[in-house]
DNA sequence: CATACAGTTCGACGGTTGTCCAACTGTTTA
DNA sequence: TAAACAGTTGGACAACCGTCGAACTGTATG
């Protein structure tokens, strides 16, 4: 019952994804959620970063919504997961999206 | 005299970078200037893009300063060149950055 | 059921940014 | 040298976005 790994960016996705990335603070929380073995608490981005729970509500709707996390819910508590394959995805299709093709 | 092949990314370059391709028609000048072998002409942007030129030379700048092309002066004209080898250390910069580390 | 807690949504505010026009610098050419 | 052309810069404006507090939804627990 895993989700599929993806290699492919669905439409739009690549747009999505260049924007998520590219607010510095909502960076390291992807890459908060990175260094998490398997999932990571939401109780642990609010300690760690100093904005409200509001904002980072904010930022990983983004960063979901961009497919770059999946939001996990237990109970009232959320965690979330990185999409490694999506970052990989997205950088492969940058490379080849600059390059000249042949 | 070539320039050097970089393949580590300077201190405050990913974040410029990851800016600099968040604009979807900024990073599609990005993606012309690859397109083009060797050189691609400001000109030719100027005939592809429907901005004015003071847009692209600001998005020009943009990219320049993030260090993904390279601006070529001759006469009164200027050509920009792609810096594939930093999309690429940025593309494995943040491979490297959303993974745990070992 | 009531209280407390986790997270989301809404409205507002301020800073950032993409865009243009106009004025400018620098280069070619008549 | 004057006119034309290529590109840059500065100022202005609108849209976007990160941020917050407050109100809300949903879940646990007394």
């Amino acid at each position: 019952m895993d989700v599929e790994q993806q290699t492919t960016l669905a439409p739009g996705q690549f747009e999505r994804i260049a924007k998520a990335l590219a607010d510095p603070r909502r960076f390291a929380m992807l890459s908060s959620i990175g260094q998490a073995c398997d999932e990571c608490a939401n109780q642990a981005l609010c300690r760690d970063f100093p904005v409200s729970k509001a904002t980072i509500s904010h930022h990983l709707k983004e960063l979901a919504t961009a497919g770059l996390v999946e939001q996990v819910r237990e109970g009232q508590y959320v965690n979330y997961r990185l999409r490694a394959d999506v970052v990989e995805a997205y950088a492969a299709e940058l490379v080849r999206r600059v390059a000249r093709p042949g």
